[in-house]
DNA sequence: ATTCATATAGAAACACTGTTTCAAAAATGA
DNA sequence: TCATTTTTGAAACAGTGTTTCTATATGAAT
């Protein structure tokens, strides 16, 4: 391994634009290797996703993945990242409400429906699909990040006064804990089929509304 | 292998358990097979339940476990029924009470715990641990059995006029599906620690008891 | 520009995994 | 006893993640 220190001080002293080239360019290869990461995990599932495979996409030698992420579990890492950013999309899809009831409804619809639109995403980021892969602090931050539209609205309805006021995270895990625990026994199969587990789905959803909510309608 | 004088020494020596077991029944045989996977199991995890260790352990050629169990999944599906008897046993341990919210509670507490002390069966069982692994309708079966204390005691709330009438099965979904997003969740990494995820596993039982139960203390 | 040092390329190897093959041996039935 | 299965047990096969390894190219320093 070589020493960063002296590497950096290095660099420092010579051309920054070439340094920066270069930061630039294995960024840009670091992007490519990612995509052709997730497009094997949404074609094939998330145990297609091998070094040797994406290797192949990439037409380079698996060293260069080592390189890049250190290990699998640093590509991994991308993917669970990645994942991230689409779920924070799918909710900032979710129109606003003024009822945040309703609003609170939408958003566990579009939970459920993200996890049904990126199985193989979900596997990898709550699933459980590299079993080997653990969130780290980063990670974590960047789940918290797209739950936030969650946290906004159990914020602003304890404002409001529409909810009982407590640890907004507590709540916000409530409401996650609950409706991973339905999306995470369909998908391993513990539930007797797709409408059982959306029936399901519903009733979790409208019984945490229920109870959370201070006023029934 | 030709050797003769090591033919004659292997039947000198005492007989391995493999042997030992292999003398009386098949049956017998797969017994002990599955209590060796299931040693390994809890003392070095899911990850270390491999083929080789389970021969090694047992003093036996890899290929007696595919005669056996006809594939690895086979053996795992063996280790998932061990698991639902554990969560049983585990279950009808609970002290009985009149007080049916009282007794879901226990229930959701003897969940919790057996969750945490065995967790490796936990993971195989619940957590993907072998994601090839999918339960079928044998093993689902003896899911439901296992989960038969809480579908009594919903039965019953329900016919005390304690509950609302619905589906039973849906009740007893919501309250696993619940508790189970609490303890993947927490053993996938994603809450922030063990009191953060005993705090909040407290409060989805006691969420679920106050909308499930119509009257409130 | 020439040298020196470092880092990468690209294939091959290592240590695993689940699973299958296959000659030799053992057990079984006629 | 002979013929026919069955079982053995090591070895091989096709994968996996990861690490050598040398040749090569590419960077920095004189």
């Amino acid at each position: 391994m070589q020493d960063p220190s002296t590497a950096l001080s290095k660099k420092e002293r010579a051309l920054t634009t070439y340094q920066k080239a270069k930061l630039q360019h294995t960024e840009t290869l670091k992007l490519s290797m990612i995509e052709a990461a997730a497009s094997i995990l949404q074609e094939s599932g998330a145990e297609a996703v091998t070094i040797r495979k994406v290797a192949e996409k990439m037409e380079c030698p698996t060293k260069v993945i080592y390189n890049l992420f250190g290990s699998k579990e640093g590509l991994v890492k991308e993917l669970f990242l990645e994942g991230c950013t689409l779920l924070a999309a799918e909710f900032q899809a979710v129109p606003k409400q003024q009822d945040l009831k309703l609003y609170l409804y939408d958003l566990g619809q579009a939970y459920w429906e993200f996890s049904q639109k990126y199985t193989s995403y979900y596997r990898v980021m709550f699933g459980g699909a590299f079993s080997e892969f653990k969130p780290e602090e980063e990670s974590l931050q960047t789940m918290v990040t797209a739950l936030e539209q969650v946290n906004i609205v159990v914020a602003e309805a304890m404002e409001q006064g529409l909810m009982a006021k407590e640890d907004p995270n507590l709540v916000v895990g409530l409401i996650w804990a609950s409706l991973h625990g339905v999306i995470d026994l369909y998908l391993g199969g513990h539930l007797p089929g797709a409408a059982a587990a959306q029936l399901l789905y519903e009733k979790s959803i409208s019984g945490l509304t229920q109870t959370l909510f201070v006023q029934a309608d």
